[in-house]
DNA sequence: CTGCGGTCCTGAAGGC
DNA sequence: TGCCTTCAGGACCGCA
């Protein structure tokens, strides 16, 4: 599914090919996932790409942009159409961007420029790779509830980007149970988690994202990234865990299925 | 505040 | 072989 690292580099990846061309036509065959007027962007140039949380930003040459939420199997791509596409960008030099979903969770929206402020869009939380991501600010989150530290680490209104594997990951790199209150973590634990999901997320990147077994994930020129090579526990079930060989359980938190080593993750 | 369950959606997997 | 049920999951919503 992607996340901060596979938005990141679907973001990075769409701002070297898509600046500088210009919308020609857009159809949709799913009118849910693309609810906004399309003729509102049609000739317009994109100038710009870029990522907040798990939101994938386009900037337009008008006074519009686009927003997108890949959500759990939404994929931007150059090549298409394919089974699963709902929406296609056709460009004035011929190219084409298809936005494939299985699964249709995910979504494209156009919004007035004035209408959008990057920062503050949503009431997302922190973004862990910013300066703003601090020990203090840590503190302060964690200290304020006795949620699951997985579920916190999760939601999106208080550190943004986050999803299911690099939470798991993050967690066990920082050996904290993923049960275990947010209010009960100590400073050391604390400072140990926000190293992991440093970690963990500019692996993510520097793989180019995860592309699991029963993930939808790839790039847009169609390729997987490499990070699922990388991973410790996520799907590892049944598994030895890597740092003390006892086996990976799996459970279920928040409604999502949870991977750790009940035996380094206290 | 918190946890839980339902909602959206589809294909894979399991049962008989 | 084939039908039917169950499940996964990001974000959101209503309920207790």
């Amino acid at each position: 599914m992607p996340e901060l690292p596979e938005v990141e580099t679907t973001a990075r990846i769409l701002k070297t090919v898509l600046v500088g061309k210009t919308i020609t036509s857009i159809e949709i065959f799913s009118k849910k996932q693309f609810p906004n007027d399309p003729k509102l962007i049609i000739g317009s140039k994109i100038t710009d790409v870029d990522r907040r949380a798990k939101i994938l930003v386009i900037y337009l040459d008008n006074n519009y942009l686009l927003i997108t939420h890949l959500k759990l199997t939404g994929q931007l791509v150059f090549a298409g159409p394919g089974r699963s596409t709902r929406i296609v960008f056709r460009f004035a030099d011929r190219s084409a961007l298809f936005f494939n979903d299985l699964r249709k969770f995910g979504w494209i929206k156009i919004l007035k420029k004035s209408q959008f402020n990057i920062d503050t869009f949503d009431n997302l939380g922190i973004e862990p790779l910013s300066n703003k991501f601090t020990q203090n600010a840590l503190i302060n989150i964690f200290g304020k509830t006795r949620r699951a530290v997985k579920v916190v680490l999760m939601d999106q209104k208080l550190i943004a980007g986050i999803g299911n594997i690099y939470a798991n990951e993050a967690l066990f790199l920082a050996k904290i149970n993923p049960q275990r209150p947010a209010n009960s973590l100590l400073e050391k634990e604390i400072i140990a988690l926000k190293k992991a999901i440093i970690k963990v997320l500019k692996d993510g990147i520097k793989y180019q994202g995860t592309s699991a077994d029963d993930d939808a994930y790839i790039k847009p020129d169609g390729s997987k990234g490499s990070n699922q090579n990388y991973l410790l526990v996520y799907q590892k079930a049944g598994q030895k865990c890597p740092n003390c060989q006892k086996i990976i359980k799996r459970t279920t938190i928040g409604g999502r299925g949870t991977f750790f080593c009940p035996s380094c993750q206290k």
